[in-house]
Formats: structure tokens, C-alpha cells, sequence
DNA sequence: GTCCAACCTAGAACAGTTCCAAGGGTGGAG
DNA sequence: CTCCACCCTTGGAACTGTTCTAGGTTGGAC
């Protein structure tokens, strides 16, 4: 798959400073991170980026489908540019971390589709990571 | 199943004129509010609850387990009273309503667990529903 | 080099939620 | 029945995450 930089030239968007700052950012496998994380990782790099123009870029990185936006149960959003590959998603409910993982979709049977037009599925498998299970072990 | 406010009360919960309007608001299934709808619908019953009392009636009862509580694309919270039987979601991606559903639980092989000690999954269905459908058809 | 459109910035505005201090109502002890 | 302590409720302020706005900057075509 080629870098997300590449892709995003050859659609003839203009890349600038800032955008590709944010774009480097946001590579690679098991990354969710938050528009503010984005933001203080791009300002360790370039440390007139604001605050607008990252929200701005994800948004557009979002409705290119170059990256994916989920909502977690913090309400923050979360962005995850590993698009290539079907996925879905284990979180610890704990300490909140996120990894990719593979697994069946799961199947709508015929009477509960209420006549909807499926688009697509997500899954989120609840658990708890072995940090925080030792963790949970040793104050009890 | 008893009722919401018979759970309550048997837990020894304060039962008073806004908890219990609150509780009334919250039963049925396929119920997915926000808080403000819930305080909008509060108060056309009983006019002097206020936002705060809302907020933390719905906390409490997510801490109870009476109610769940879901994270919408939106960023709003929807509270969904339908507890006491295992479903899923099936979420029109253009008008944002909700139904519960019945499917099976996706499984998440072994090697993919990465030490994580499973809890519960989240599936929801993305779709678009038969009026929204119709939408799309005659604008186009 | 000039110009235009697209881009970026800082800060204000906004929405949803939580926090806080003060007042009010209720259950249980006496 | 009365009283008190405590829990509950209230309105508004505060907070957080996100979007909007007005104006300044930049890149690329010519």
C-alpha cells in the first residue's frame, strides 16, 4: 500500500507544511489517537501548527476515507488511519488502550433488518488489558 | 421483568417526584434519548427538573446497570433502558435512528486477544433506513 | 513579479456535560 | 409529632472538545 502522503498528492490536494506534519502523523497499525494528541505530536514538529487546522485536516482526511473517525466512550474521537485492512477494534475499558484486530463480522439475520440497507458493521470487544488486570489483582 | 421504578425501589433508592418522572421517561425498548431529551420530556411532566438532576439521575442509573449507556457518532450519549435482554444496534447512518436488534456475537479468535481478558463486545450495524432510502432515490 | 484561490492562524463561539454552593424536603430518632 | 442530619435538587458557572470567523499568508499559474 502506498504512504499516505503519496495517496493524498496524487489526488491533487495541496500539501502543505502543516498537512504533512499531520498526515506523518497519522501512519501505522494500532493508532487511534485523539485531535488534541495530533496536535501536540504536530506541534513537536512544527510548532506553529493550530489547533483549527488540525481539526480541519482530519475532517478532510475523514470524508476522503484516508482515515477512519471513531467515537469512544469518553466522547472524545478517535482517528485510525489503518483503512487498508478490514478490522475491528479491543479496548480495555480500564486504561482505554486500543488495538487492531481481526474477527467474523457478525451476521444481521433477514427478520431483524427492519428493511434497512446495511452499509457496513462495527465491532468493539470490551476487556481489560493484562496491565491493568494485574493491576486490579494486586489492590484487591 | 418488574418495572424500572420496582427495581429501584428495591434497591432501597430514594424515590423521588423527579427520579421517578426520570425513570418513566427511561422504559420501553427501542428508547436511545439524550439527556435533553429525557429533560425535555421531564419536564412536560413535572416543569421545575432541572438539567443537573437529569444528568445525574442517568448517572446513577448507568451505575446501577438499570440503563445503558452508548456513545453516537453525534458525541451525544443516548441512554437506552433495554437491559435486561443481550442486543445489538442498528444505526441509520442519515437520520441517526436506532433499533435494538438480535444477532449473534462475533467471537474474537485466541491469537488475536493479545492477553486482553474479554469483558463484552459492542456490534452496530450502520445502515440506512427504508424512509432515508427513499430519500436518496428521489433526490437523485 | 502579480494575482487569486486556497490555506493557515488565534481566538471567539458553541454544545454537551460536570461541578458547585446554597436551599429544600424527607425519614428516622426521640 | 418534632427536629435534625442528610441527601436531593436547583441554577448557574465552569470545563472540554469541536467548529466558526475574520483576517493574514502562501503557492503556483501566468
Amino acid at each position: 500500500m502506498t504512504p499516505l502522503v503519496d495517496r493524498l498528492r496524487s489526488r491533487g490536494w495541496r500539501l502543505t507544511a502543516q498537512r504533512r506534519v499531520i498526515a506523518e502523523v497519522m501512519t501505522g497499525e494500532h493508532v487511534h489517537v485523539t485531535a488534541d494528541d495530533v496536535f501536540e505530536r504536530s506541534r513537536a514538529v512544527l510548532p506553529e501548527v493550530s489547533r483549527a487546522t488540525v481539526y480541519n485536516t482530519l475532517n478532510e482526511l475523514v470524508g476522503m476515507g484516508e482515515v477512519h473517525e471513531m467515537t469512544h466512550a469518553d466522547g472524545r474521537k478517535r482517528y485510525d488511519p489503518n483503512v487498508g485492512e478490514r478490522h475491528h477494534h479491543l479496548v480495555c475499558v480500564d486504561c482505554g488502550r486500543i488495538l487492531d484486530v481481526r474477527a467474523d463480522d457478525p451476521q444481521l439475520p433477514g427478520v431483524e433488518r427492519h428493511g434497512f440497507e446495511l452499509l457496513g458493521v462495527d465491532v468493539t470487544f470490551r476487556a481489560r488489558c493484562p496491565d491493568c488486570a494485574s493491576a486490579v489483582l494486586s489492590t484487591s
